[in-house]
This record gives C-alpha cells, structure tokens and sequence, in this order.
DNA sequence: GTTATCTTTTCTGTATACAATCTTGTTGTT
DNA sequence: AACAACAAGATTGTATACAGAAAAGATAAC
C-alpha cells in the first residue's frame, strides 16, 4: 500500500474517532513526522481529506479537522434526504428481491440480538454496513455510490461523537427494516417514504445525543 | 495563483469543453511539460480530477479521460433528481423570496430574447449560473452547495458534448422559469415537483442530443 | 503605553532526484 | 512458430532541497 494511502487511512481514522478533535491544527512537518512519511505523500493525503470536507484549508493557518455542530449535522441530514430517497427508490426498481428478502431475515434476528442484551452496537453496525453495501450494488449508479460513500464517512464520525443505547438502535433497526421490506417487494414509493421517515427520526434521535455530548464538552472545558 | 490550480483549471476546462476527449491517456511528464509545472503540482490536480470523477487511474496504464456515455448520463441525471428537488425545496423554504422574483423577470426577459434569435444559448446559460447561485445561497447548506458543484462540472461537460438548439432552451427556460416562481412563492413541493418535470425533460433532451452526437463520432471512426 | 516596522523563523509551494515497479521488446529455447 | 525469460526503458511513488511568503516577536519611535 502506498504512503500516501496509509496517511490518508490514518488521518481519516483517527478524526472519524475523535481522536483528532474538531479544531485540531495540523502542520505538515508535523504529522510527516508523526506518520513517518515524506511530506510529498501527506500532502496527498491533506487533499483528499479537504475534498472530502474532513478537513479545511485555513489560509494562513494550515489545515484544521473541520467542525462538527448541530448545524453541520443537520445540514448532512439535508443531503442524505435528497440523495438516500433516491437510493431507496431505485434500489426498489432494481435490486435482486432475494437479497433484500434475506436482509430483512437478518434484520429480524439482530433485534432480538439487540433485545436479549448481546453487544447490540456491533451486530447493528455490521448489518447497516450490509444493508448499505446491498443498496450499493442494487442501484447500479457508480457516481451516486461514491457520492453516498462521503456521506457515510462524515455520518460515521457524527455516530462515534453520539453514541446510541439499545432503545435508540432498535428503533432505528426496525426503521432500516421497513425500508428493506419496501426494497424487497419492490415499492419505490414505499421505500423512499420510509427512507425519509426513518432519516427524520435518525436526525431527532442523533441530534438530542450530539446535544448531550456538546454540553458535557463545554461542561469539561469550563 | 498556485501552478497546480493553473493545471487543475487548464486540465478540467480542455476536459469540459471536449479537448482532451474521453479516453485520452494522460502523462504525468507529458502534461507537466505541456502545461510548464513540475510533476509535483501536477499530480496534485490529477488526484483532484480523479476525486471529482473527471479522470480514472487505470492500473499501470496511468489517468484515463473518463468516458461520457448514455448511461453516465442517466447516473448523473438519477443524482440530480435527488439532490436538485431537495436544494429546490430547502430554497422554497429559505429563499429571500424577492431575489427569486427578480429572477422570474429575468427569465420573462430572455425567453423573448431567445425567441428574437439573440444569442440564445448564451443569455440561457448567464441566467442558468445566476439561478444556480441563486440557489446555492439560498438553502445555506456549504455541504450540499459542494455537492451540488460537482454536479455541475459533470453537466457542463454533457452539455459541451450535446449543443442544444433554440426550442429546447426555450422550454428548459420555462421549465426553470416555473421553478423560480415556486420558490419565490415558498411553495416547497411545487417547487420540487417541478424540478422533478424539468430533470425529466431535460434528460429526454439531452440523451436525444448525445444519442446523435455519439452517433455522429462512431460514423467519422468508420 | 501603544503602535509601527523590521527581523527572524516557520511554513507552504515547487522542483528535482532517486528508487521501485511495471511495460515492452528482444532473444533464446522448445 | 510459439512461448517464456530476461533486459532495457519508461513511469509511478517518495524523499528532499530550495525559494518565496507569511506569521510571530522584538525593538524602536511616537
């Protein structure tokens, strides 16, 4: 694998985990050193992460991992509307049903999962990774899917900052669950109504977490 | 202005205006001799064509012109219709409604001037940037408005590669025409629905035009 | 005490050199 | 004649050096 990758992945990780906190002011000497890496491949790196919006080229300033905040979330919701309605719809057009058919078996076994108390996080995460992958390659649209791909990546770092408890994740399972239903009978109508239900939802239940997290942040930084 | 944005523009507006044809190889040491930058700059805009879905990296053979067919045409066409209906009902909502009116006269304006045989095609595309701009600072949404951007590069390429003639700019003026005026009325659904009716048209028209232009290619080839 | 300017230092952007990998053409063998 | 192996060449990826610009700090002037 190429430096410039390994960077890249690095980088990426690590703000989508937080340890790299919003705000965060990286200089390339820096972080080359840090990655043991030349600078010509971490600024390879720095590129792709500002045309992501991971990061921001602050004129004078350098790059800085970009802000998370109500707003931006909400405005990440706004897309995933438009552009994830669409997916449902035309996965509803397109997608082998038995593939969905099987995903909503899947769908059926992990709430149980998540009810009996296993490490419900887990099964619920790789299973919208498989529910995403699905619709990916129900679609059939490689330009949607690299656009859907980013939008996923920035919701991956919303997650991490607003953790779910069981309550909130089986909610979202049996929303995700309506949409694998609609997909596998093939109702596009369906599937983007509960694509958009379930977003609206997703939005209300993220938002109040990320609200709690801000608070104890400002808590700890007063 | 940084050499590698020179080659960045230089590079995407030959793409755009059909210069550099898909499927034209590119060179690293070839184009930074023909452009007068080093490789390093160079490289830079390449990943960035790449990332935008201008170029392809093929695996040893080097940046490929990515291709432009019917098909790619209706991927682009399937994001647009998600992502341009939901801009269009956050502007419904948030436009200040007064530079939408304004708008509206513009467009009453230059569909006789279209009608007059000015140069048609010209005025339509001026009107069609404002009405963009128009759009982007009304949803106030940076990360759709980054989207949307992409979106737009990839049409203007499609639209080089598809001259339209004078009908069916005046009936895309009155497509956007209708538009315009949902927002300037607030009316949020109208104003997707009718994007919804443009998309749809638009997308009638210019795969007749790209139908006949790659028709046109494959004759001179044989 | 405040402001302005100059100097020093850091950082970004670019060029270039080097190494490793992959292509391609040629030669030899079956 | 076909296929394989090797060598020459090109090309990509990475490191590094250098130049120019910008920021921070210090000193001087008002």
């Amino acid at each position: 694998m190429r430096a410039s990758d390994r960077a890249y992945r690095k980088l990426l990780d690590e703000i989508v985990a937080g340890e790299l906190p919003a705000g965060t002011v990286l200089g390339e000497v820096e972080q080359s050193e840090r990655l043991g890496v030349s600078r010509t491949p971490l600024r390879e790196a720095f590129n792709r992460l500002v045309a992501d919006g991971m990061l921001n080229t602050e004129p004078g300033r350098g790059v800085v991992v970009s802000q998370l905040s109500l707003e931006t979330v909400t405005e990440l919701y706004e897309v995933r509307e438009g552009l994830e309605e669409q997916a449902a719809r035309l996965a509803a057009q397109r997608a082998d049903k038995e593939v969905f058919k099987k995903l909503w078996e899947e769908f059926e076994n992990s709430k149980s999962l998540i009810l009996g108390g296993e490490i419900g996080a887990n099964v619920f995460y790789e299973l919208n990774a498989k529910f995403d992958d699905a619709i990916d390659e129900a679609i059939q649209n490689p330009y949607m899917v690299a656009t859907l791909k980013n939008v996923r990546t920035h919701m991956a770092r919303v997650r991490k900052l607003a953790r779910s408890n069981p309550a909130r994740l089986l909610e979202a399972a049996s929303e995700t669950q309506l949409i694998v239903e609609a997909i596998a009978i093939g109702d596009a109508a369906l599937a983007a109504h509960a694509t958009h239900v379930h977003l609206h939802k997703s939005h209300s239940r993220v938002s109040a977490a990320v609200r709690e997290q801000l608070a104890k942040i400002n808590k700890e930084v007063a």
